[in-house]
DNA sequence: TACAAAACAGACCGGTTGTCCTGTTTTGTC
DNA sequence: GACAAAACAGGACAACCGGTCTGTTTTGTA
């Protein structure tokens, strides 16, 4: 009964897979709440293999925020947002997307960028200044899809940073409270509020600015 | 050198030095990263004591929750909204308030409700229900205002409903981001945006409902 | 094949955490 | 004043956490 045993490197994948385990946990439980123990576990990863890769728990949930959250954010908001019609348009289709995909769930798990941002914004200026940086990304994808509306003739009164802060509060916020009632309705409804808003002053400014650099 | 020490008895005090020393602590550290002993610490108590007034960590956040989160949510907000000559305006008035708070405070520490939201509600649902009717009694308060109103033949087209879930959820992601960015000028931005959007249909309807009902 | 570095395994440790437990003192009540 | 309950003191403890350490195996390279 030898003990033959072949261990394949892949570091690669490895790595992966402790991003995926982290990424679920830090998401379902919360940083302080998932121990590295739990987390090697669920991973089927060692604690040399662990610390190999991430000397720290630190380093772990700093890799999650960087390469995970923001890529989620990039996926679900800000290329459909990109890809829509118009910036109005494009957070709605957001909007009904993720409160449909949760209500097909059956349970609401939050937003991956604010439930770590409300845990380590205070906690560490690293944590913090990498949350900001992707909250900032969000922001201005949203903004810049409203100005290019603006260059093709449309949105004429709307200021792009008053519309892009509100439109990721509205929806930072109503995902906090779908979380905490566990539905998803509360979505819905701050779409319905914010679509049943029409931008209030489309003057004469707005209206000259029609079809110029139309590219 | 005989031992002549004094101990006077006074449980309500006690439990209000607790209370206030986890609150503070739970808004700045969260829950799981502060400890009792941290916490026992700060208040000047002994284990025994704590124990006596809160067997256990969960019941001490719960009443933080119940007694402290609650009065957060209804001191600086609902009072101020039911106070005001509408809804909007008092909407409008306390995120200017907390806006200003905040730039003279020098730094952000979040919404108290949404940051326990956060951490807690997947944690365990007395958490989660306590947080959630909290949540909803803030909500129910803007609606209420909004119909207030509109027995007064103001908010014609308005939805109570889609405007205070609108509300605290633009609130609620302001004051995140506010948070992660330690930066409270997303709130004013949020509240213009929020202001620069009119009601839209302010139809006939609306308009019969005027002075109808009106007590 | 030689060999150094990377990749991984697994035990170990100091410190902390929340809770419990046994006493002692104060307080209300008859 | 007797006495039980409440209020408080303070130590003990087992579990756990994150990080470190040493050793082994794999892998790239010459």
């Amino acid at each position: 009964m030898a003990p033959r045993k072949k261990r394949t490197n892949d570091p690669e994948g490895m790595r992966r897979r402790v991003l995926d385990v982290a990424e679920g946990a830090f998401q379902a439980r919360g940083y302080h709440a998932s121990s590295l123990g739990d987390l090697m576990a669920a991973a089927g990863i060692t604690g040399g293999a662990l610390h190999h890769h991430f000397p720290t728990k630190k380093a772990l949930a700093l890799a999650v925020i960087e390469e995970r959250v923001a890529a989620a954010v990039r996926e679900t908001w800000i290329e459909p947002v990109l890809a829509a019609p118009s910036a109005r348009e494009g957070v709605r289709a957001v909007f009904e997307a993720v409160a449909a995909e949760l209500e097909q769930q059956g349970y609401v798990r939050g937003c991956p960028l604010n439930n770590l941002a409300h845990e380590l914004s205070l906690a560490d200026d690293e944590f913090r200044s990498a949350l900001a940086r992707i909250f900032a990304g969000w922001r201005q994808a949203i903004a810049d899809k409203v100005r290019a509306d603006q260059l093709e003739g449309g949105e004429g009164g709307t200021d792009p940073e008053r519309f892009a802060a509100l439109a990721v509060a509205a929806y930072s916020g109503a995902m906090s409270m779908a979380k905490t009632s566990q539905d998803p309705g509360v979505l819905r409804e701050c779409l319905k509020g914010l679509e049943g808003l029409q931008p209030s002053s489309v003057g004469p400014a707005a209206r000259r600015r029609r079809r110029v650099l139309l590219r």
